[in-house]
DNA sequence: ATAAATGTTAAGAA
DNA sequence: CTTCTTAACATTTA
């Protein structure tokens, strides 16, 4: 569920919500529920994997972690962490997850130029920050939340192989045409992760990720649990080149 | 059926 | 005090 772009197509369907009041919020989350109650959902809006329910003064920040989930007008037998009852059978149901209520403007909390799916999305700005940080590797430049915001370990695993770079090269040693290149693809792959994603295929399309042989040159891909938080990395040793 | 997985944070240790 | 490591969270799929 988790990536940005699954978070796109959460916030695209619980915007039928938006207009509608909430008669009733309750669940397991550690909130209080009483402030959503009776006030407008004005907006659902998302910045990386952050999917924020924005109410009259007050905005419901939700992450879905590696195993939330939402139903729409539905719900599962399991409890749930937040319900938020508009009536009329108008119900969202959000499961596991880390829930916050944001007191401050968005605009004080988050750089929109810095999520991959937003129109404000800034290349330049992602190319400055990595600049920073030379002897971080890519494989962890590419989970960065503050310079890929919505990046996740799908889209970085593929991007690597799109862009035919080892996992284990540091930022600072990619020649700039390199770096100019892993910027742009992980915007152009996320945006191909959400359409993928929308008409059912993206697994259909993924050429590294939980893959075991390169369909571009037949080599074994390699799986390792490499980087800062050792997340499962597929490469291919044939294509991809340390630098 | 046991383990591992699209992720992050908070507590604890050093 | 600060920085690093560990564990917790909790469900679905292979």
């Amino acid at each position: 569920m988790p990536e940005g772009p699954s978070i796109v197509i959460a916030k695209e369907a619980i915007q039928v919500f938006e207009g509608k009041k909430i008669l009733d919020a309750s669940g397991t989350a550690k909130i209080a529920m009483g402030p959503l109650i009776n006030k407008k959902l004005v907006a659902v809006r998302s910045w990386g994997k952050h999917l924020l329910l924005c109410l009259e003064g007050l905005t419901i920040r939700v992450h879905f972690l590696m195993f939330g989930s939402y139903m729409i007008n539905d719900k599962k037998e399991r409890s749930s962490h937040l319900t938020l009852d508009f009536g009329k059978g108008n119900q969202l149901n959000i499961y596991t997850s880390s829930i916050k209520l944001l007191e401050q403007p968005l605009d004080e909390i988050y750089d929109w130029s810095a999520d991959l799916l937003s129109d404000q999305w800034d290349p330049a700005l992602a190319r400055k920050k990595l600049k920073k940080t030379p002897d971080v590797l890519v494989t962890d430049a590419l989970l960065n939340q503050d310079i890929f915001a919505g990046s996740g370990n799908i889209i970085k695993n593929e991007v690597l192989h799109r862009i035919m770079v080892h996992p284990y090269s540091k930022i600072g040693d990619l020649p700039p045409r390199k770096l100019t290149e892993l910027v742009k693809e992980v915007h152009n792959y996320s945006h191909d992760f959400l359409e993928w994603k929308k008409a059912g295929i993206l697994k259909r399309n993924w050429l590294a990720y939980t893959k075991k042989k390169c369909s571009r040159d037949g080599s074994v891909i390699k799986k390792e649990y490499l980087g800062e938080g050792k997340r499962r990395t597929f490469y291919c040793e044939g294509c991809q080149v340390l630098y």
